[in-house]
DNA sequence: TGTTTCACG
DNA sequence: GACGTACGTGAAACAC
């Protein structure tokens, strides 16, 4: 395909990229062999800033980078003077120049120089072709010389300054547009350039007489009309000199080229082609950043120095030595020169693993009691700064323990490290210290998270927390927090531990996380999931975070209302219980309700389970409403029992007195899927499905003058099914966006959509989630309450109807057995080491298996658009505050609630993209209102 | 501390 | 052939 009209060809400056590079960058050495390497780092880093979108807001078809040829070039010929005081090249500079051009070819763009020109030359022939051609141009470069290329279908843009430059902005500079650059340029010479031009004038004079007297040839014609002598001496005597400059700054339109436009279509760069690149100039980075942009693994990289990492370089863990625990190690911090020391050497080492203790759990209410910092095995101390004598007085204001640091001045020391983006801090649910410090006014930058890896890798595994990891990972039991603490009503709060054991068990807790990311971190690599880590864990950590710090307005008052109803209906239902049952008991208590129900009144219902217990649950209950009146009661009773217990009374106690909000807790690690968990109080199970439950939504509120915005993926998991597993008939409804659960009931049952019933629906409907629970006869039998033989024929007919299903859930059982994990789209792992079990067990890991890719690629997909979202929406007066699953909530300023959404939007919708291109599209729907049951 | 129940996706 | 059973969570109350 020729290049012509609608393409849109960029042109990057690659000296440009080269000399800023250089100088931005300290002379950064390769590793291995002292190659210095500075500017092709930053060389490749602003060719993926640009591969990002840092490219002047243009998509280009086209795409070259342009060089300067070493050597002469015609314009030495012409004036020998030519950049003749131009600095000498810096020494470990030039082996950088080809360095620079492998970097350009490995990313897959073509790379142009021509011997005799200059790489200016070059952009201004190839622009004028493209321009004749019928279409845009963009140069990337800042470079003055190349804005007499600027015009209608051409335009510059400044990458550095993330700055568009036009006609206008070259008036700005030049004080004449574009046509004219060259008519100034030659009266006011360069002194950078060694260009003589006009001597005593300068850009200001020359555009003034340009303007006057329209160009440059008619301006020398007429010179002898000019008022002012000293000008007009020169333009009469120097005209020659002019000449020579205008020669000097007119771009060729005719260098010779061996390529043609079609030679610069963009072509994707090839992973391994790239990374390998990358990897031998041992960029670690930049290899992990593209690595993830590409969702490929990144190749091991060897080691780079402890002492000096390169900014944002997250240093390799040395290898772990299995050193016994030594707590009589750990160092008690009490003075500033203390501390200071060890900021200093945190600072030589780059990496700190970090913890802090405090008053609470709930980060939001806990006071700082001390910070432990570790940067090596049994290389830890202690930094106590508000500890407390035990014994409160009588007005709970116990004294201060002497000898500790000045919390402040600590903190002030601390912070700028802290802070620092090329220290990198590492801990154990670093999510909770980094709220701890955001109280303290100090933002934790920079962060690794030994929870987050070992989730990363050993999701099914086990748990995560720093207990079992280090029983796991370094054999060693951690001092449990009850040998301080107590338990139970006698508690205490680690303020009024004494700082001796309170340095032994902080300065362990730094020690092992510090001790856990050695080992955790290769692993990583070793394991292929370094991408999960790093594009799903680590950058959700801070935006929740977030979410969990700005909370949800709750109004107490609603609550409050809402209790006394259920308690005055419960009472009354209570009451007719008893008269029921003939006998006062305690309705909330199974075991009662059940000797009641199946002994006393002797309805037909059977035992269950180890314990013997009868079992009251909500659908035994529901069985036995026909036979008589009482279990229908104990069930209203007991809906307002749950509502009451956990929601309207329990919420209010979740109210922060400070904030007048509630402030959930996410567990990034909670789900063994990729979803998460929300505790302290769980937000993601407040009632919707009853009519009563769902007022209780009404109590979450937006701000004055805002309002709460919800959006929330449609089918999200089928849709994910349908891509998974294949399914045509499946993918196509969605793509015309149909009502998928009575297509499936009219492809399963042969009624035509415009004669579906709500009951033939419901029963589709069914059986599409239990094809993504792992289906069984039994299961939906129970579910929509038929014999067990029509919910296998149901079964047996939509393995017919969409034969995707059964061999996708097949081959993923064996993928399971065989490889004794599971994968989402993006790579997460879900381990079933049950897969082998039999009995039982064999069908819970089955099931668990054809699960957990689904609900797992789910989860990652609202995680992306999470990780997406603060940035998308920072020009917003919006945030987010929570998530359930598939949906997120926002509180937004009212005037800004169809801008939010559309951004929102556009994120969640497009959020698999471009690691994932599913074959069904995402839709997201959006609803708004005062509180959270209207915006649902 | 373990079990049962029930709220959500 | 029997086992038992929809997937993933958290919180509250009861029972021991």
């Amino acid at each position: 395909m020729a290049f012509g009209k609608g393409d849109h060809l960029h042109l990057i400056d690659g000296s440009t990229f080269i000399f800023r590079a250089y100088h931005a960058l300290p002379p950064l050495t390769r590793k291995s062999d002292g190659l210095p390497i500075g500017a092709v780092a930053g060389f490749c880093n602003m060719l993926l800033r640009y591969i990002e979108g840092n490219n002047g807001g243009t998509a280009a078809t086209h795409l070259a980078v342009i060089f300067d040829h070493a050597g002469k070039t015609f314009r030495s010929d012409l004036y020998p003077e030519y950049k003749a005081n131009r600095p000498p090249l810096p020494e470990d500079l030039r082996p950088q120049f080809p360095l620079t051009r492998e970097a350009t070819r490995a990313f897959n763009i073509a790379c142009v120089e021509t011997e005799g020109f200059e790489a200016d030359d070059i952009i201004a022939t190839l622009t004028k072709e493209a321009v004749a051609a019928g279409g845009d141009v963009t140069i990337i470069s800042s470079d003055k010389d190349l804005m007499q290329l600027v015009g209608p279908q051409v335009q510059m843009w400044d990458a550095m300054k993330d700055r568009r430059i036009g006609p206008n902005e070259v008036v700005e500079k030049f004080g004449v547009g574009p046509e004219r650059v060259i008519d100034v340029q030659s009266l006011a010479g360069d002194s950078v350039d060694n260009i003589p031009g006009a001597p005593g004038i300068g850009v200001k004079t020359a555009a003034l007489l340009i303007n006057e007297y329209g160009d440059l040839e008619t301006l020398l014609a007429r010179a002898a009309e000019i008022k002012q002598p000293k000008r007009r001496e020169t333009l009469l005597t120097k005209a020659d000199q002019i000449r020579l400059s205008r020669e000097l700054v007119t771009l060729r339109l005719d260098t010779p080229l061996d390529t043609t436009l079609e030679d610069f279509i963009i072509r994707t760069p090839e992973p391994e082609v790239i990374l390998g690149f990358l990897g031998e100039m041992e960029f670690r980075t930049l290899t992990r950043r593209l690595a993830e942009k590409m969702g490929v693994e990144a190749p091991v990289i060897a080691a780079a120095p402890a002492s000096a990492p390169a900014v944002g370089e997250a240093p390799a863990p040395t290898p772990p030595e299995a050193l016994p625990f030594e707590a009589e190690n750990y160092a008690c911090v009490q003075d500033i020169e203390a501390l200071n020391a060890w900021i200093a050497r945190i600072y030589e080492q780059g990496y700190v693993a970090v913890d802090t203790e405090t008053t609470s759990l709930d980060e939001m209410r806990a006071e700082l009691v001390g910070i432990s910092l570790a940067v090596a095995a049994n290389d830890a101390c202690y930094i106590p700064l508000n500890h407390r004598e035990g014994t409160d007085d009588l007005f709970g204001t116990a004294k201060r323990v002497e000898g500790q640091l000045d919390p402040a001045l600590a903190l002030e020391a601390l912070k700028p490290m802290l802070e620092d983006m090329s220290i990198l801090k590492i801990g154990q649910n670093i999510k909770y210290d980094a709220k701890i410090f955001a109280m303290q006014g100090v933002t934790l930058t920079n962060i690794d998270d030994t929870m987050l890896m070992s989730y990363a890798l050993n999701a099914g595994k086990h748990n995560h927390g720093m207990d079992v990891l280090s029983e796991e990972y370094l054999a060693h039991k951690p001092i449990p927090i009850k040998t301080l603490l107590g338990t139970g009503k006698s508690a205490r709060t680690f303020d009024t531990v004494a700082i001796e054991d309170a340095t032994k068990y902080a300065g362990e807790d730094a020690d092992i996380t510090l001790r856990l990311w050695q080992l955790l971190r290769p692993r990583l690599h070793q394991e292929r999931v370094t991408t999960v880590y790093e594009t799903l864990e680590r950058p959700l950590s801070p935006v929740l975070a977030q979410m969990e710090m700005h909370g949800i307005q709750v109004d107490r008052d609603t609550l409050s209302r809402m209790s006394n109803a259920f308690a005055q209906k419960m009472a009354a239902l209570e009451a007719e219980i008893h008269e029921l049952a003939g006998q006062e008991f305690n309705v909330g208590s199974p075991k009662q309700l059940g000797e009641i129900l199946f002994d006393k009144m002797g309805l037909t219902g059977g035992k269950k389970g180890k314990t013997g217990a009868y079992s009251t649950g909500a659908d035994v209950l529901e069985d036995l409403a026909t036979e008589h009146e009482l279990p229908g009661r104990v069930l209203d009773w007991r809906q307002l029992s749950k509502l009451k217990s956990t929601y309207t009374d329990a919420l209010q106690d979740h109210i922060n007195p400070d904030t007048g909000r509630v402030h959930t807790s996410y567990v990034q690690t909670g789900a063994n899927t990729g979803r998460l968990a929300s505790t302290d109080p769980n937000l993601q199970n407040i009632p919707i499905r009853t009519e009563e439950g769902r007022r209780i939504r009404e109590a979450f509120v937006a701000g004055e003058g805002k309002t709460l915005v919800s959006l929330d993926y449609s089918q999200i998991e089928l849709r994910i099914l349908a891509h998974v597993a294949n399914l045509p008939a499946m993918k196509q409804a969605f793509h015309d966006g149909q009502d998928i659960h009575a297509m499936t009931a009219s492809e399963m049952f042969n009624v035509p959509m415009e004669e579906m019933t709500p009951e033939i629906r419901r029963s589709a409907k069914a059986i599409n989630f239990g094809v993504i629970y792992g289906i069984s006869g039994f299961g939906l039998a129970r579910n929509l309450r038929i014999p067990r033989s029509e919910a296998q024929a149901f079964i047996d007919t939509y393995f017919e109807r969409f034969p995707g299903i059964k061999t996708w859930m097949d081959e993923t059982v064996a993928y399971a057995k065989e490889h004794k994990y599971v994968e989402t789209l993006f790579g997460r792992r879900i381990h079933t080491p049950e897969i082998a079990a039999k009995g039982p067990a064999a069908g819970f890991a089955k099931r668990g298996a054809i699960n957990a890719p689904i609900q797992g690629t789910a989860a990652d997909v609202i995680r992306r658009a999470m990780i997406r979202m603060p940035e998308a929406i920072t020009d917003l007066p919006a945030k987010m505050l929570l998530q359930v699953h598939d949906e997120l909530v926002f509180e937004v300023e009212s005037s800004a609630v169809e801008e939010t959404i559309a951004r929102v939007k556009e994120v969640m919708e497009n959020a698999a993209m471009p690691i994932v291109a599913l074959d069904v599209p995402l839709i997201v729907e959006a609803g708004t209102g005062k509180n959270w049951a209207e915006a649902h």
